[in-house]
DNA sequence: GCAGTTACGCTACGGGTCGTAGCGTAAGGA
DNA sequence: TCCTTACGCTACGACCCGTAGCGTAACTGC
């Protein structure tokens, strides 16, 4: 929700946020029932019930706005204390697969990222609002472990920094992975098998 | 390479091989050019130098067009013996980057994955044109390392197959997250820390 | 050779989406 | 009240889609 930071002009009529927010869910609407690639700027404001160019007044096109429509959905992403660190990753991987199975951020997901590949704006705004709010999550998981005991402290920030980035990468790019491209599910067998991966290696795994 | 596995009808003109792979070739060109959203069927059929009837004659649109033109990219993939599990992995991680640095398969991939999850059979085409190709390399490692002594053999074939389903989404997952999401570069020093917390763990790799 | 069959190049077309311009009207602030 | 900005609506040229139709090219079997 922050496609013009600056406050807002102090004259004229004001944006109608209530057309933001008709306009965002038409999209998911959108989504849903034709997917990304027939979803159609015209069609999105046909159900917001506002005119195509009012959209165009606020996001550049079909990316952005599509962005936008699905970032507040990883809000929903928590990630209460489960008492050990297995637990915790267990749980959000269930939350992220859950995520992941709805239709609107199935096909919208991967076609935004393939765009940013093109786009680095595009890129960016994914990140703001997708990514890093998600990774929020791991740091919080780590610091949780560090405090129980599970995880050792890194010794300086830069390699506590890499550490976290690569388990992201990791935890997210396996749920992904597995749900769009294998297409196959994230049920609690997988996230056990997953977890238990995670935390002994492929070494210590055997057990499995 | 394999829209019409029948052999070939016997009588009439036979399809131009050459036509097909100057399509393919323009097909990879216009994404570089182009990249996937601004691609289309006349630009790669003038490229290519033939109708754009002709190409409809092949492919149903570009969907499948693209994952047939990416996919012999994927055949580059191979598994030289490192001598250890982890030099492999490492291996195969790197190479696998290489290929999504390019600009046909980082554009077109999470393009074409993104639109399977509405199109069942292109789902299907992708997975045998592209995924299982890799997972071969992941059957391959894992046997050479029960053949070392780095992995015990599984008790039966249905977990053999998970934890082989497992390991394939972790390691093309956490690339793909890392190259196309985060996008940031999978170098030797990324490589090497990935190959740690999957042989070691979470627990066991805190050396690094 | 000759007929039969299929592929190819080319043109043309209706249908759809894009993104914008122009206008009159609505809703706020000085 | 004047000024400024947002909104709805219409219309438009541009582009791409996917297909139909036709004449020509290439290969097979008689």
């Amino acid at each position: 929700m922050s496609h013009t930071d600056p406050p807002a002009p102090r004259t004229g009529r004001p944006r109608s946020t209530a057309a933001d927010a008709a306009i965002l869910e038409a999209t998911r609407a959108s989504l849903v029932d034709l997917g990304w690639s027939k979803l159609t700027m015209g069609d999105v404001a046909t159900r917001a019930g506002v005119a195509k160019t009012t959209l165009y007044r606020r996001w550049a096109g079909k990316n952005e706005l599509v962005v936008d429509a699905v970032a507040v959905l990883f809000d929903e992403l928590e990630l209460p204390d489960r008492g050990s660190l297995a637990a915790d990753v267990q749980g959000v991987v269930l939350q992220f697969a859950t995520l992941l199975e709805r239709p609107e951020t199935r096909t919208a997901l991967m076609a935004v990222v393939a765009e940013s590949t093109r786009d680095d704006s595009l890129r960016h705004r994914i990140r703001s609002a997708i990514v890093d709010r998600q990774k929020r999550l791991v740091l919080l998981g780590r610091e949780r472990a560090q405090a129980r005991g599970e995880l050792r402290y890194e010794d300086d920030a830069s390699t506590a920094a890499r550490n976290a980035d690569l388990i992201f990468d990791v935890i997210a790019g396996a749920v992904v992975h597995r749900t769009l491209v294998s297409a196959e599910p994230v049920d609690a067998e997988w996230a056990s098998g997953f977890t238990t991966l995670l935390l002994l290696g492929l070494s210590g795994a055997q057990t499995a």
